[in-house]
DNA sequence: TAGCTGAGTATGGAAAAGTAAACTCAGATG
DNA sequence: CATCTGAGTTTACTTTTCCATACTCAGCTA
């Protein structure tokens, strides 16, 4: 432990306990994905529904809900309206995923990684994710910037540049 | 398309739309850790939180509901229950980290990662992940079982072996 | 034995989510 | 010109979840 941890300890602050946790990106990251449905709507964008209807008939979420969501994310830049026209009627709004949005992709594979392992059906998983390249299954992983596999006991989590205390109550 | 695929949506039926959702891995997996404060609570004991004191410090939550979190987190094995012991103090209880709950690190790690991306502070992340041993920094990436990387547009999602179509209603 | 502490439980009100149905709106069709 | 359709919005009601606070309980200490 470092004297500065130290002599805050001293002072009954716990830098781990006291921080803030109002700016941690994952709570950030909830913010916009943490509510019901919106996962599961991106699940949707992701295996290629784009209709306001799809989502609708898919999902069985309440109308109102999936418009709220949908106005959200696209707000946020998860997802872009764009226009589609059947032939015989007028144009109408269609939701696709932006480049924000993919970059959602790892966390969502980490999701169903773990319901695969867990929580599947005893014959297996109801979708199976491969690699369109080369047909092999796929999953969500650490890694560092030399390209090491890193085991989650090996990640050291250290304060960053907007590591704060907590104001004192 | 495959002949099976065309003749259910002849009849009106789209795999797609209509497949039964109840037993998606996604779904399943938010069941557990898709409700308010689990991941926060999930990533204090990965910073090494394991008191109940020290998730209410930290997180602000309410008793209750911290309560019932970790009872629920302890139910599903994501989290285990130990004993400490502080000098002039009767034993209490802990919670530890199990194995079933490290392997949710890597979709922690994916929403960490967005939120570092795309909502952190101007001076950046309020915490960094570096490797222990090489100290680099550390991401989620999606990598197939032949060890390249790949892209989310790379990744093919194909009905797996518990895949179904919902119930006509 | 009265008080203190950590770890909860209980409770009552507020907010969000779920459900269902009616309504709007614009353009294509009959 | 009336009707249909997809994509919503609005409203009204029920249920669930969330939040804050008060209370309990078990063992240690004075």
């Amino acid at each position: 432990m470092d004297a500065t941890t130290e002599a805050l300890q001293d002072a009954g602050v716990d830098p781990r306990l006291d921080r803030d946790t109002s700016n941690c990106s994952i709570a950030r990251t909830l913010e916009v994905v943490g509510e019901k449905w919106t996962i599961l709507i991106l699940r949707e964008v992701w295996y290629g529904s784009s209709r306001f209807s799809d989502f609708e008939r898919v999902l069985g979420c309440p109308r109102n809900l999936l418009s709220a969501r949908l106005r959200m994310l696209v707000e946020e830049g998860v997802l872009a309206t764009e226009t589609y026209k059947e032939p015989g009627s007028r144009s109408r709004p269609k939701y696709v995923i932006t480049p924000k949005g993919v970059d959602l992709v790892p966390a969502v594979m980490g999701l169903l990684q773990w319901g695969d392992r867990y929580r599947a059906d005893p014959e297996g998983p109801a979708m199976l994710s491969r690699h369109r390249g080369c047909g092999a299954r796929v999953d969500a992983q650490i890694r560092c910037d030399q390209g090491h596999a890193v085991q989650p006991e090996d990640i050291e989590s250290i304060p960053g540049p907007a590591f704060r205390l907590r104001p004192a109550e």
